[in-house]
Parts: C-alpha cells; sequence; structure tokens
DNA sequence: TTGACCGGTGTACGCCGTACACCCGCAGAG
DNA sequence: CTCTGCGGGTGTACGGCGTACACCGGTCAA
C-alpha cells in the first residue's frame, strides 16, 4: 500500500514526454493532423488538458518533438564507396519513415524552427555530400536544390490519390477535355494506358524516384565539371 | 436621398466577393496569414464577421480565391519556339507573384483541392511541355519533378533568412562546430567566403535558379534520349 | 516534523469558425 | 400604391481551441 496508489482501479502509468509523444503521433496516424489538438491527446491519456503543460511548452513544441520521433525512424547513412547510392538510400528510407507518418511532411512544410534532431539529420546530409567530394558551394547547392526531397518528400500541388472513384462518368470527362485539354490528354494517357508505366493513377515512388535521379545526376554531372552553375 | 443612403456619413460600399478578397490578401500581405481571420477580415471591412459568409462558403473557399488572385498575378506563357525558355520565364514570374505574396505558398502546401483558376495554370503548363515536344509520359513525369517550383517557390527545409544577427558570438559558433560540424563547414564558408557566389547568407534567386535548370536540363535530356527514367 | 517542490487539476479567458434567426430596404407583381 | 419576396447585412450563440494562473496532494530532503 505504500507504493501503489490508493486506489487500485485507477492505477494510471505516469505522464512523461515520452508517452504523450507516442500519444499524440498515434493520434496523428489515427485521425490526421486536423484532429490533433492537446485535449484530444489529453484525453487519449486519461488527463486534463493542462497537465501536458507540465512535460511541453507548447503546442508547438510537441509538433517539433514529434517530427523528431519521424526523423528518429531514419536509418543512419551506409558507409561505403558510392556518394548516390548512399545518399539515395537514405533519402528513400526517408520517404519510407514519412509514409508511415503521412502527417509529417504537412508538419514540416508548415514549421519554422527546425530542432537539433532535424539539425543533426541535415549535418549528416551534409557530410555525405562532402564524403562524396563535392565542394562546399556544390554541396550547398545541392542541399537547396534538393529542397523538401532530403526529407524524403516532395511538395506535390495537389493530392491526386484517388481522384474520385475511377467511374468518372463521360460528362465529367467531356467538361474536363474542354475547360483543360493538356490535363485531360495527360489524364486519359495516364489511367487508360496499360503499357504505361503508371498503371491506374500516379505511382508515387516511381515519380519520387525519377525526380530525385534527375537531382542527384544533374548534381553529379556539376560536380565532374567541378563547375558551379549547371548551364 | 432616393439614391444615396440615409446618412452621409456611413456611407458604406456593398460588399462583393471581390472586396473580401482584396481585403484577405492586404491584410496577409500586411500581418501574415497567421492573423487571417473571417473576423479580421470583416473588421477592415467595418463588417460583422457572418457578412463574408453571403459571399464565400466558408474559410477555405476564401483561402482558395486568394490563392487565385496571386496566380492570376502570373505572366501568361510567352509564344516563342524555345520550350525552356518559355517554361522558365513563366515559372520565374511565378516566383515573383509568390514572392509578392509570402504567405501564399504556406497556403497552397496545407490546402487539398485546386479551383479551376489553379487548375487552368497546370494546364497551361502541361501544353507548354506538350507543344515543346515532350511525349505525354514525360510530361507527367516532369510535372511530379517540378512539384512546387511549377508554381514558382520550393521547399525550404527552414529559413535561413537572417538567421539570427550577423554578430553570431563565437561561443555559438564553436558549440555549433562541435553539434553539427558539417552544417557549421557549409555556414562558415557562405557568410565568409566573399568570393563565393554567395555573400551574405543565401541568395535564395540563384538557389531556385540553379535547381530549376538542373531539372530542366535533366529534362531535357531525357526528352532527346526518348528514354522514361533519366538512368 | 516540516517545508519545498513536482506533477496533475480546475477554472477561466480570449480567440476562432460558423449555424441560425432576424430584419430592413428594394424590386417587381397585383 | 400596396403587397410581397428576397438578397444582403446583423446579432446572438455554440462548441472548440491554446493556454495563463491558482491550487493542491504526495514525495522526499533536511
Amino acid at each position: 500500500m505504500k507504493i501503489a496508489p490508493a486506489s487500485a482501479t485507477k492505477a494510471r502509468a505516469r505522464l512523461s514526454r515520452e508517452r504523450i509523444l507516442v500519444a499524440a503521433v498515434a493520434l496523428a496516424d489515427r485521425e490526421g493532423v486536423g484532429s490533433l489538438s492537446m485535449r484530444r491527446v489529453a484525453q487519449d491519456l486519461d488527463v486534463v488538458p493542462m497537465a501536458l503543460y507540465k512535460h511541453l511548452a507548447n503546442k508547438e513544441e510537441m509538433l517539433g518533438a514529434m517530427l523528431d520521433v519521424v526523423v528518429g525512424e531514419i536509418d543512419l547513412p551506409a558507409s561505403g564507396p558510392d556518394w548516390k547510392v548512399a545518399i539515395r538510400d537514405r533519402i528513400l528510407s526517408a520517404r519510407q519513415a514519412l509514409l508511415r507518418h503521412p502527417w509529417a511532411s504537412r508538419v514540416i512544410e508548415v514549421r519554422t524552427e527546425p530542432t537539433p534532431i532535424v539539425m543533426g539529420y541535415m549535418d549528416s546530409m551534409i557530410g555525405m555530400f562532402r564524403a562524396g567530394g563535392f565542394s562546399i558551394d556544390l554541396t550547398h547547392h545541392a542541399m537547396h536544390a534538393m529542397g523538401s526531397r532530403l526529407l524524403g518528400f516532395s511538395q506535390e500541388l495537389f493530392n491526386d490519390r484517388s481522384d474520385a472513384d475511377p467511374s468518372m462518368d463521360a460528362e465529367m470527362y467531356a467538361a474536363m477535355a474542354g475547360a483543360y485539354p493538356s490535363i485531360y490528354e495527360l489524364f486519359s494517357a495516364v489511367s487508360h494506358d496499360d503499357a504505361s508505366v503508371v498503371g491506374q493513377g500516379c505511382d508515387d515512388q516511381f515519380e519520387f524516384e525519377f525526380a530525385l535521379d534527375l537531382m542527384l545526376e544533374g548534381l553529379e554531372r556539376c560536380k565532374d565539371r567541378a563547375t558551379r552553375v549547371p548551364g
């Protein structure tokens, strides 16, 4: 009776930053970042909202810490002679982490200040370019050029995933063909041409790797030319 | 007295979707998207908040319409024989529009459904690739690969603009060098090497064009090789 | 034994988006 | 000229948000 709580029925585990983050990440995974509020997280933990503030300064810090959890899931850099496959593999691992937590990219896009964890990730990324023989200048440009791809996602203008159901009726088709002939042409090619590399809709993984490789090879050429601008 | 309002002192102009959007864009330009609330916009228009809802379904629609205003500022595509300079110029024009309204990229990143105006922009972009001789497949990949650059911005992982004041004291420097050696190396090169193309801090315009050209040239090679994947 | 501290609680404030009922002035029908 | 419908601005209210602040019970060092 000394150690256990007075009432056995309400033996709730103690709160901790860790437990809060686990609950918050789980909630975001389950219901999306839109449903992520301090109050909901507290509720999931059977705790009053203000309790969270004993462990986190505010919601902003919680979001940052949640990102750290995701970044922590990215594989460490492989050591190997080939910088290109090392960087490529790492970025694809980052992408897997982001795909496990689809809310994360949205959060990254909106946030401002990076946490030490994210800084560390960037640092090691820079290190990989440098180890691959990139000059400082070119490394700098490379980091900018890769943009969000460094963290495993690319900014899509809109989510074409499951763009309505496949049964897009002829009426809509016709309207679209009139208003947006080029989109229409592209869209019909993509969704009907079975021989195309994209079957139904877009193969996001393929598109991501396509752009990634385009970038990496462009950078490689810059490096080999030892010149700064691609033109 | 028949036409003019009863009280000359309170002759307020009638509300309209147009007037609301002008006020909203101005507010966002002035105080940032964080301060953009229906209530603040209404206040700027000397009107009760609910009045806005006679002209807009909800805030989401207002944000979309605000984006349309920005996209409307992008130059029309130039007609010319060279697809690369045409696309390049148009994207740089998009970038200028986005720079005039810094909140817009944040809004784009978070939004889901595109408006007809944005669809029209994308359509004409696709048309430019097609007119330049790109196959449908390659056009499709190109659109994905360009990602947010099509709209004139690229996702930066964090805003390094005015990273603290230039007087970064030696203590912080040392701490940074220990924790993030690669970032440190890059950072000091960028901020101290006057010969570098980047003087103090980053030249965002240069970085944007660097990545843009890398992408465009990679796409050009794909097109000329008439192959689908860059490798 | 005491008292400080740490972590969970309760209440409250000010902001948000927006549903809903209202009301007024004008247009067109009778 | 009156009646009536209606479009657009109003007022009130609700539920949700982040979080400031006072409080309080248990643990543990002195």
